[in-house]
DNA sequence: ACAAATACCTGTAAGC
DNA sequence: TGCTTACAGGTATTTG
């Protein structure tokens, strides 16, 4: 579930803490978490007593920077959890790495699922990146109408595939792929290459505006309750989601009802009626049938 | 070049 | 009540 804008406000809270404070110790219990590391207490020597100086994100990865150039990838999967707790408060279960910090505080890493990984990078790659996740796109966080068409570019690709490879962008996940969509008015199986200028300025502006207003909201926990920040609370933009769950409910746009479709093992939530398989060209006056 | 299926994993809920 | 099954969907990998 956490995808970019529950990650960024991970971030910003980890920043606002974490910024120039010690690692004292690291407990990490987790084998399938540091899956990575040979052995956990890999992990453990490369990381206790380093000082951490930057929290940074890409996608959905977190990067916590230890000073000059080493680096902590984080990433929390379907089900992981990054909190914050005084030392000695009840730990529960799936806790996998404790960081114990300079100042009393501890970072924990929980993950019933074990989806989410958590290792020290070998080094910088492309884009000063951790060359483990140098293969990320860009973050669809603040990407302007340019970088989204480099990323429709002329594939074939279907949109909503497109939307969730983070090769081509990085951070959009199923829940925020469909508001996009939704918000956009295009169908999920457009290819991305076939965008009439407008269409892709509508992309553009969805992009911009879903993530940005989730962000805002800190991020959607959606019935599970799953998705908590890192003092425990819950975000509030699954106030606002316009198609994701919401299946047979009235669309906000149109009123006609959301539809459900499975595809590849995952739900895809969209509004058939305003978000049209094919353009409803405008009426012109050399009429004639189909444009091709 | 792209699509679809599968593996990885556990908590929860629905169905019988 | 207890059991089985489906679902949630991140990423990497394989197969078509």
């Amino acid at each position: 579930v956490p995808e970019l804008p529950e990650v960024e406000t991970v971030r910003v809270d980890l920043a606002a803490t974490l910024t120039g404070r010690r690692i004292d110790s690291v407990a990490a219990t987790g084998e399938r978490t540091l899956r990575r590391h040979r052995r956990p207490a890999e992990f453990v020597e490369r990381v206790a007593g380093r000082r951490l100086v930057e929290v940074d994100r890409r996608g959905k990865y977190l990067i916590l920077r230890l000073d000059p150039v080493d680096a902590v990838v984080v990433h929390l999967g379907m089900s992981g959890q990054l909190r914050l707790a005084e030392p000695g408060s009840p730990t529960v279960s799936h806790t996998h790495v404790v960081w114990a910090l300079e100042g009393g505080l501890e970072l924990r890493f929980i993950d019933p699922r074990t989806f989410g990984e958590v290792f020290a990078s070998l080094g910088p790659g492309r884009d000063r990146l951790p060359v483990e996740i140098d293969h990320l796109g860009p973050d669809a966080l603040g990407a302007d109408r340019a970088t989204l068409a480099g990323v429709v570019g002329r594939r074939r690709t279907r949109l909503k595939p497109l939307l969730l490879d983070q090769r081509a962008i990085a951070g959009i996940g199923n829940i925020y792929a469909d508001e996009i969509l939704w918000s956009a008015r295009l169908h999920p199986d457009r290819p991305a290459g076939g965008l009439s200028p407008r269409e892709l300025t509508r992309l553009a502006d969805a992009c911009a505006e879903v993530l940005a207003a989730a962000v805002a909201a800190r991020g959607s926990s959606l019935p599970d309750l799953q998705y908590r920040d890192v003092w425990g609370g819950l975000g509030g933009y699954q106030a606002f989601h316009r198609a994701y769950g919401r299946e047979a409910q009235p669309c906000a746009r149109c009123g006609r009802p959301i539809r459900r479709r499975a595809d590849a093992g995952r739900s895809t939530y969209f509004c058939a009626s305003c978000q049209p398989r094919r353009t409803s060209r405008p009426r012109s006056a050399s009429g004639g049938g189909g444009a091709h």
